[in-house]
DNA sequence: GCGCTGAAAATTGTCAACAATGTACACTTG
DNA sequence: CAAGTGTACATTGTTGACAATTTTCAGCGC
């Protein structure tokens, strides 16, 4: 674990990397997971292990199972998922309707930061990458909004959306969509940000 | 902890008991709660009330801060609860009109037991009764849906609904809410049905 | 060979002790 | 007396041991 990262807790840097290693598939639907082996491979004992369990299975990435043990859940079915993306929508376009006559100039500059992120990942094809930078875009709109709690709201739905990040024939289109938004928003024009945000969902 | 239970995990036990108690405004927004008062009320360790701790902070019932403690969680604030009905709204209706087709007599039996549960509790006037019968009532629709992860997108966001109950002058209303739903349903009118769950859910 | 039984192994669940952190408050200092 | 400081105290965080449960699989009867 890099000392890095001290200021988050030991279960949530547990959950961070797990989650990490699910959202690039690097851990796959059904595969299990054993609290022994994440307490060796991170060097903790088994309680926060199972606590980052139980913080990602209530986020929709792990399934529990009492006294069985935990695997990775299945991506959301097809019929499931458009209800996911119309949820995730519905708050995001929330968030930055809301926000939108507040945003400050460090604000964009935080977002704007994050876009060079996403950019460099599409770039280098990096996929993993892109998955994260385009979560971290996306968090850090709603986390700018007063109301912490929305973040926790958000959270478990748009975990089951960013389970798969293959929608896209061309990667750099990711990029080109997450800054159609922080153009629009830079513009002052509120639809057409709102309409970009709304794109760039699905 | 009654033995009635005994299929349920400990800091499920736990985690229901307290939900009951922030529901039902026994715990009302803000109060801290202690592991050891908790682990001691239930004559169990700290680490199954942590669990439960967790658990409900996922649902939004509780607020962690790291090295500090847990809160009972504020409401949502009247700018976020809009949206907050309208996700609800959307999933649930979303079930509705998913398995409409597929409803059976038995679903329907079992429907009507937890509606006349709430009519029992309308008529004495037991709001923390009618808060846990209500509750039942439509996660019995959500789990009556093959997808098992819809009722745990559907959890979190119906509890910040669910946390205070004083929307209505005649409590009778609850009822002739939900018999106006079942009898739609049972009449095999969908869009009256699903017009009816979207009445109910404000 | 097939299915059942039951003991052994693996795994999760719970607990109590200890460590780390945060809080309250008396005390010092200017 | 106000502001800052240090020291107990209270509370959460982590750990390793033990208990309960589930899984595995060898042995047995058919």
């Amino acid at each position: 674990m890099s000392a890095i990262e001290i200021y988050r807790t030991l279960p949530e840097q547990i959950a961070a990397r797990l989650r990490q290693d699910v959202l690039s598939s690097k851990l796959k639907p059904g595969d299990p997971l054993r609290e022994i082996d994440l307490s060796e491979r991170f060097g903790v004992s088994r309680g926060p292990v199972r606590e980052a369990f139980r913080q990602l299975s209530q986020q929709g990435l792990l399934v529990l199972e009492p006294n069985k043990g935990v695997r990775v859940a299945q991506n959301p079915s097809v019929e499931v998922r458009p209800l996911v993306v119309e949820l995730r929508r519905k708050i995001e376009v929330f968030v930055l309707n809301s926000i939108f006559e507040r945003i400050t100039a460090e604000d964009l500059e935080d977002w704007d930061a994050i876009l060079a992120d996403i950019k460099a990942a599409c770039e280098s094809s990096d996929v993993d990458a892109l998955t994260e930078h385009d979560l971290r875009f996306h968090q850090a709109i709603i986390r700018s909004h007063d109301d912490k709690d929305l973040f926790a709201l958000w959270q478990p739905i748009a975990m089951r959306m960013m389970m798969r990040y293959n929608r896209l024939d061309d990667i750099m289109e990711s990029y080109r969509e997450h800054k159609r938004i922080l153009d629009a928003i830079r513009a002052g024009d509120k639809p057409i940000a709102i309409k970009a945000l709304e794109d760039n969902i699905q």
